[in-house]
DNA sequence: GTTTGCGTTCGAGCGCGCTCGAAGCCATAG
DNA sequence: CTATGGCTTCGAGCGCGCTCGAACGCAAAC
């Protein structure tokens, strides 16, 4: 079962032009995931990453995860969650450098909640400016296609 | 001079919820860029990347450069239009290896045109993707901002 | 005439984020 | 009883896109 990763089914749930309201969003994040625990597979699986990352995030002190009586990893809510929120952060381009540190503030405990803070805002900015970056990309594209072969203006050439 | 890259500069010339009309885009296309002739440094500052990398790029059969009598690079205008276009699809997350296919596309002759198109097609529907995953990042980014450290919804755990 | 500066070629090295292979443990299926 | 399959650890390797250093050439400035 799941073909999809989140970020696709996401994407599949709100239609290419909804409002993406709080509330859509807060629907999102807690749908689904709901298992007291998990292995190594299902969470792979669910976030649709390899075991050999998940193993990977683990070395990198992103995420700690006890072991059953076998040594297998068991994933508990809590540490889906948070491997939830690194690969939404992942894919939106934050850097495991940034992650380590985030991860590394939570585990200091609620004084460092303004630093927290502040790393989410700047990544905030940095996806708007990514945003505006493929946006004009885009369109760039676009209108590479619309003349494309046509005699409209000085893109004409050969590229 | 040109501290901006043509990039930043044409998100500045654009507002940021400006249409992107063709013409606007077409505007910004063949902006600025008039010269004959440009070093390796001036190219280098027009796009803001390394002159290593504009090496890089020659070597990795992207653009062919001549050379004046001190063996020194010297790139025509059709030279720095094609990696106009090359830095804007790297930006835009077109692998290295896509821009060489391209490129050889272009350097066979008119009747590889259809599959440039399709080429453009496919990316042009990847940036879509792309612009669509981060929307949904920055709303998730920013929900965590709204409710971080407030008493809403299941987010508030520390992370 | 030497220093400064910008260019050249060539090949090696690096940072990132995985990705993989080897060797081994355990449990269930046939 | 022996495969098969999924897990474990450990460390090495890889693909990408640069990035850099070494050794050198030439020219204009001092």
């Amino acid at each position: 079962m799941a073909t999809d990763d989140l970020m696709t089914r996401a994407l599949e749930t709100l239609g290419d032009d909804a409002p993406l309201t709080v509330e859509a969003i807060h629907s999102l994040t807690d749908a689904a995931v709901v298992p007291e625990s998990m292995t190594i597979a299902e969470v792979a699986d669910l976030l649709d990453i390899s075991a050999h990352t998940l193993r990977y995030y683990e070395r990198a002190g992103l995420v700690e995860v006890a072991r059953d009586d076998y040594g297998h990893r068991v994933y508990d809510a809590e540490a889906v969650r948070r491997l939830v929120f690194l690969t939404r952060m992942r894919l939106s381009g934050m850097p495991m450098r940034d992650l380590q540190h985030y991860i590394a503030l939570v585990d200091a405990g609620q004084e460092t909640v303004p630093e927290r803070l502040d790393m989410l805002l700047e990544h905030r900015d940095t996806i708007r400016r990514r945003i505006r970056e493929l946006t004009l990309s885009l369109a760039a594209t676009e209108y590479k296609i619309a003349t494309y072969g046509g005699s409209t203006g000085p893109d004409v050439q050969d590229l």
